[in-house]
DNA sequence: GCATAAATTAATTGTATTATTAAATATACA
DNA sequence: TGTATATTTAATAATACAATTAATTTATGC
């Protein structure tokens, strides 16, 4: 069945991975399957005898990179945290998986704009999910409100808050990098301190008065 | 000399007016000489005539909406205001000019992305204005920091903040409306109240403590 | 009005791309 | 071993695109 037997890894997945690759760097349209099939080492015919279209190639990346983006920011925290530290890691977590997919707000930010209709298909995962973090601290939230420990905001507004700072800072940090030339080291330092800054600012941001 | 002399509008500037449009709604790739023609009622050879190839016309479109938000971003504020109003007034101008010209953050970020070279001209224009709102509030910052008004922070962490908040937002609001099937007024009545959310947040985070 | 230059078009070239087809090769399995 | 099935390839069709060329139309200055 296999060509080559020595490798576990099948030529599908093997396509599928190099696609990921270059879907991530270059977006859809940048991306043509003769050049997934250079890159994987098979005929380009090949990338269609498993995907159909690259259209169908390109919604199992998406599918799959939109599934850890989305739950980083809707997945619940530990119940036994307090809530400044349900909020702390959230703004943790979800930072942290934007630094190991860097290509992620590239990928969905690019699908907005040129096929809003693949969005369609994460309604349903974000429905489903929907009673997760936000659920999980509404009424923490209201309570601390209450209390006048935190001033009046809702679950949605703070996560979309949370959201703004991260993704903002991986559109602008590339962005930095390129128009300051600046290191690898450098840019990994600037992100480190940024991690920290953000979840300041949005501790910060709760305080009441 | 032009073949419609009532309108004032040069067909040179109507080819770079929809190349405009069409360019920030799908991106470079997405969008040909042969679909600007078409839609600007003119042959696709007068595209080339006037601007020799496709990429240089995109960088007569990039260039121009690069000096508006760079500069939205780095211009000095009002000198007789105080340092919060600065800021607050520094937050709502970059704020509306991304409201304004909501295909911008787009523009930019594909650009990162696909053509990283592109962005090597910003850096003249950035270091030109350097000395401008940073250098404007870094003496009044420092001093602020030192009365114990302001907690510690350099004037470029402050700006970069700034910076990831509003283009945060104006990533994740289009995403937000297309997944929650809002309507243009929800989404208005929701980018409304986020201005002032942001402009909150960032006063909040310069608080000390 | 006429010559010259500018503006515009039709036609075409070369290339890249997606997708399909038919043939070839490898694998499984009985 | 032999046959069915899965995998892989070469070849190619169909299309879209950027860019060029030569010809045509339109405006301008004299």
């Amino acid at each position: 069945m296999k060509k080559n037997p020595t490798q576990d890894i099948t030529t599908e997945q093997l396509i599928l991975a190099t696609a990921e690759k270059l879907f991530l760097e270059k977006g859809y349209s940048l991306t043509s399957t003769t050049e997934i099939a250079k890159i994987a080492g098979c005929n380009q015919a090949l990338v269609h005898y498993y995907f159909r279209t690259k259209d169908r190639l390109f919604d199992a990346v998406f599918k799959k990179h939109s599934t850890i983006f989305i739950s980083s920011l809707l997945q619940r925290m530990e119940d036994h945290l307090s809530f400044e530290e349900k909020v702390r890691k959230k703004v943790e977590i979800h930072f942290d998986v934007m630094m190991e997919n860097p290509g992620l707000p590239f990928l969905f930010f690019n699908e907005i704009n040129t096929n809003p209709g693949r969005l369609n298909q994460l309604k349903v995962q974000i429905g489903n999910s929907e009673n997760s973090f936000i659920s999980q601290i509404e009424s923490e939230l209201s309570l601390e409100i209450e209390k006048g420990a935190i001033r009046p905001m809702t679950a949605t507004g703070l996560l979309l808050t949370i959201l703004s700072m991260n993704l903002g800072l991986f559109i602008a940090g590339p962005f930095l990098k390129t128009i300051t030339t600046m290191q690898d080291s450098e840019y990994q330092n600037l992100m480190d301190h940024r991690k920290r800054e953000n979840t300041t600012v949005i501790l910060k941001s709760l305080r009441p008065e």
